[in-house]
DNA sequence: CTAAACTATACAACTAGACAAATCATAGAC
DNA sequence: GTCTATGATTTGTCTAGTTGTATAGTTTAG
């Protein structure tokens, strides 16, 4: 008589419902509360069931907020874990993005060296995340000269579009000078970002992009989950 | 796991961003909404976390005005752990080296895709570590296909040089085809080779070498300490 | 007996929404 | 030019609800 555990059968009876369309993605589930009365079962026999779906990527809860189901990836995964490519070149230029901030403030010492800048210059800081299928593959946060670029902040809140944000300002191309990688732990505000734990490993990459004179127009650190990302780099 | 609470971490990262001298004494901050979009937070979570920083006298908050800094910036240690530097393209070529291992086996199916061999074909390993200065840098693993390379186990045994060993054994030049970049958890293995702690991250490098025909010679695999080391990638 | 599954309770952390109170920017009146 | 009325912003406060976590106890299968 090997009965099947209660949460289990929850977990079928829920998927089922998801499954013949019930729910869309990002809609909101009845809350915990509600499917331990429903099921006649105390609410942690619940949560283990929404705790194993949330596992296997099927839902996604938030504290205070309820539980949600899931998009499922646009893309396949390529490896076990590593699911997207991303080649050094284009580094922090994924096609979907979150503007976190834009604003204008003056830059430290580490900025003002990296942009030829005097420390207290204004600079342009241009936060973000870099999404693919609705999932953050990466945090971004660039600098611009706010002096050389002067309508730098408006044009970003625009367009979101470095390049075109930089082709507006008169930078009609741009190369990268110089890319530094590393390895960092996440930090409690970039794990929020980036859907991780703390702790969990980020690959940094920090860049600097020169104008066709060669001054400096944008240092860039970018942190890519590092187990959903690959970056590449090709002889070429 | 004793997650940090959100709105500790968002006070560690303004307190971070008003010490590093981005906000002057008497500066308006953004507002608590713009901050609780930043965050991806409730706007209560924000109050929460300037709150704190409110009782302590860095900040200072009136209603319908806004958030204003009060203390002045402190010595902000910006942390320089980071080391040493490497050209991605002398990866895995640190001058000291300790062998951990050099043995000769049948390859699995991801070895023979990389190397163009069929499974089973024996391929020479060669394991260990880079070390500066007496501490380990870099943890790397290195296969030849033995086939064509008969004699590459008996001389890596003698120099522990990749590039002499190769041109012993015909391949006088060989180029890197390609670098895949990401970041991984030590194992504790491996953080017992590169005396971290299991967790530490680790900047992982999976590198093709191919020879002048454009035969594959050699596919490395690379660990660096994340808090030793930085890759740089130059254009050139 | 022991381990797994489930129940029971309590509290912490966070979300959600609504409204009040203070401030600020702006336009119009004088 | 100065003052004032007005409306939009912004912080302060309140109530309510939801998930996360910790602890402890009970039942059941092997």
């Amino acid at each position: 008589m090997a009965r099947t555990p209660v949460w289990k059968s929850i977990v079928s009876t829920l998927e089922g419902e998801i499954a013949s369309g019930h729910y869309s993605p990002g809609d909101k589930l009845p809350t915990e509360a509600e499917y331990a009365a429903r099921f006649g079962v105390n609410r942690h026999t619940v949560r283990r069931a929404l705790s194993d779906m949330a596992d296997r990527g099927i839902l996604r809860s938030g504290r205070g907020a309820g539980v949600f189901v899931e998009s499922p990836p646009a893309d396949y995964p390529i490896g076990r874990r590593v699911r997207f490519h991303q080649n050094i070149a284009a580094t922090g230029r994924l096609p979907e993005k979150k503007v976190l901030r834009v604003e204008t403030r003056p830059c430290d010492e580490i900025e003002a060296a990296a942009l030829a800048l005097a420390p207290g210059d204004a600079v342009v800081v241009y936060e973000g995340l870099s999404l693919a299928g609705g999932a953050p593959m990466a945090h971004f946060e660039s600098i611009f000269p706010a002096a050389r670029l002067p309508g730098m902040a408006a044009t970003l809140a625009e367009t979101s579009s470095v390049t075109e944000a930089l082709g507006r300002n008169g930078i009609a191309d741009y190369v990268r000078a110089e890319t530094r990688l590393t390895a960092e732990r996440a930090s409690p505000t970039q794990a929020l970002h980036l859907r991780l734990r703390e702790g969990d490993p980020l690959l940094k990459s920090v860049s600097l992009n020169v104008g066709p004179d060669g001054a400096p127009v944008e240092r860039g650190i970018t942190w890519f989950a590092g187990d959903r990302i690959t970056l590449t780099v090709t002889p070429d």
